[in-house]
DNA sequence: TCAAACCTTCACATCTATGTGATGGTCAAC
DNA sequence: GTTGACCATCACATAGATGTGAAGGTTTGA
């Protein structure tokens, strides 16, 4: 019987997210409560996660760590959609502006964070050079 | 009379130095109660900073805004300085691998703002296109 | 001599992202 | 039916960067 009938596995609850993205529980109720992901409810009450929001969860905490508060994070995520969820007459000029303006911010970042790994390469290069200078 | 005894001018108070770099009197302090900066002091306690506390403020400032904390940029530092001014003997091992792992957390922040950037930046050219067809 | 504009230190408040624990419901296995 | 591993909400605590103001010394200029 080749029944297609499958129950979809394409789920998980908060603990199996929690361990696939190295992310406290607490955090990822906490990523909802700013509304950075909006869960699914089981008929119990338990949240319901499927496959996309491990990569959502990773790019979340990667934007936190570099320095995003949440509310920016939230209004960046909507970009990120391929098939775009946002229709472009909903954005207004305020929004596009705060975008752009996020955008170069985030250039800054880039550019400061560049500069700054370089030279600590440059450091460490220079480090090592001297730590082994046995066999001319 | 071509005397050279010009009183220096090479230095400046908090008021200045935080006029100079945008940065509240108060975070000056901060920074240098978290020993990112050491100020020279005048005779009456004032704080007195030379002209390259400028660039210093601005990139610590840089750097908390992507994410690093005092603690970490207080390492970062003095790999900064063009005549190196650390010997390298002082450079434990513990130091040396905090930094190559910090690096490599950089050029991750770097990775992820990177795409997150070019993804906004492609939202922001579709939003434009599409504002404004009028002239076909 | 007085006022304004600096500076000092100290202390307490705030915001954001997090840690931690209490209290209790759901569910599966034994 | 009880135990253990999940889950829920709520609440309180912490740590780091920052805001704000009090209380007082210094300097400059009217």
């Amino acid at each position: 019987m080749v029944n297609a009938a499958i129950c979809e596995v394409d789920h998980m609850r908060i603990g199996e997210l929690s361990a696939r993205t190295g992310t406290p529980r607490r955090l990822l109720r906490y990523y909802e409560e700013q509304q950075l992901i909006v869960a699914d409810r089981a008929p119990n009450g338990y949240r319901e996660y499927d496959e996309r929001f491990v990569d959502r969860v990773i790019q979340i905490r990667g934007l936190l760590d570099a320095g995003l508060p949440t509310r920016i994070i939230k209004q960046i995520l909507p970009c990120l959609d391929k098939p775009r969820t946002i229709y472009f007459p909903d954005a207004t000029p305020e929004m596009i502006a705060t975008l752009a303006c996020e955008r170069d911010r985030m250039s800054d970042r880039i550019r400061c964070l560049t500069r700054n790994r370089d030279a600590i390469g440059e450091y460490l290069d220079a480090v090592l050079d001297y730590n082994r200078p046995q066999d001319a």
